[in-house]
DNA sequence: AATACTATATTCGAGTTCGAATATTATGCG
DNA sequence: CGCATAATATTCGAACTCGAATATAGTATT
């Protein structure tokens, strides 16, 4: 299927089903495949996967949280962040304190080296993300943020205003 | 940290860095978690989950396609196709025509049963998707379209100006 | 105090995803 | 024809992800 010349070909990305006109949830899904690829390969010299980052960047803006609190922050289950965390841990990025005064709750924090990583990783993903926001002005910047954080929300907050 | 006394406490989603303020990469990664979620859930009674959806759908809109030509319209790897296909065709919702004239390759289409389900699924996620727009107009819903497939072009396409 | 309920953390099994590597088939070039 | 190159399909190991289930600790109710 290499050659145009076959009957099934397959659009570009832009293109037919997968250019605008395309499903708004198929669409999210290939902004997000595509750009979670290339996070991934771009930090692949970090030894960081992308889920990390992401931990490590909110165990950095909010130290001494818990597994339960990261994955309320992640919208991920506590399962998944249990994983994530516990080979943050085993490779030394990030530490937790058993024992606060009170519970049997985990506070999780950066190492020194945990951070230093974080640094580099933040400097890397900084581009990427100035790339997403290229060709299009503050106004239509403002209307894809305020979808994104619609489309999070799902119908729980944000949709109370229009009771059925 | 239930109780908003305590120190570190967590934004909801629409709040702080968790809201329109925060990095695009994070927002996007925050919507997709988000809907992925949604989706799983509503398809959890049709037995599909929403990697092999999206697979389905592309087999039943382009029928004789191959593991690669999947690989490259949903923009994963062909490794990852090999399992959802594999996992597909064990249920029996996918089958593989061995022996074109040509090649090696597996000439795939949907059973019988896969399109029935498939038509079960369809009208889940339809409803599910119409909630994706709610709360905006035409032209704000072409800005959105227009950012995810910029996004998911990345720098390859449709940042080289025009056609060749 | 005993019980019930909630929250937290973890384990298990299955599906998804990738990079690396391998085997096989087609194509292009000498 | 013979060989290099490319494409296709698959296997392997590791990480991510969820639902279900379990164990533990704190709170509330009776």
């Amino acid at each position: 299927m290499r050659k145009p010349e076959d009957a099934t070909s397959a659009p570009e990305v832009g293109e037919g089903k997968r250019g605008e006109d395309g499903h708004l949830g198929y669409l999210l899904r290939q902004a997000n495949v595509a750009f979670r690829l290339r996070l991934e390969r771009a930090l692949v010299d970090t030894g960081v996967t992308h889920p990390q980052f992401a931990v490590m960047t909110m165990v950095d803006a909010y130290p001494g949280c818990s597994n339960a609190d990261l994955a309320r922050l992640s919208l991920l289950t506590a399962q998944t962040v249990t994983v994530i965390v516990s080979n943050l841990k085993r490779v030394g990025f990030v530490e937790a304190e058993p024992h606060p005064v009170h519970g049997r709750i985990q506070q999780l924090s950066l190492t020194d080296q945990g951070r230093r990583v974080l640094r580099d990783c933040k400097a890397i993903v900084r581009r990427l993300e100035r790339d997403l926001s290229v060709g299009f002005s503050a106004q239509e910047e403002a209307v894809v943020r305020r979808w994104l954080v619609c489309a999070a929300a799902g119908d729980q907050t944000s949709r109370k205003t229009v009771r059925r």
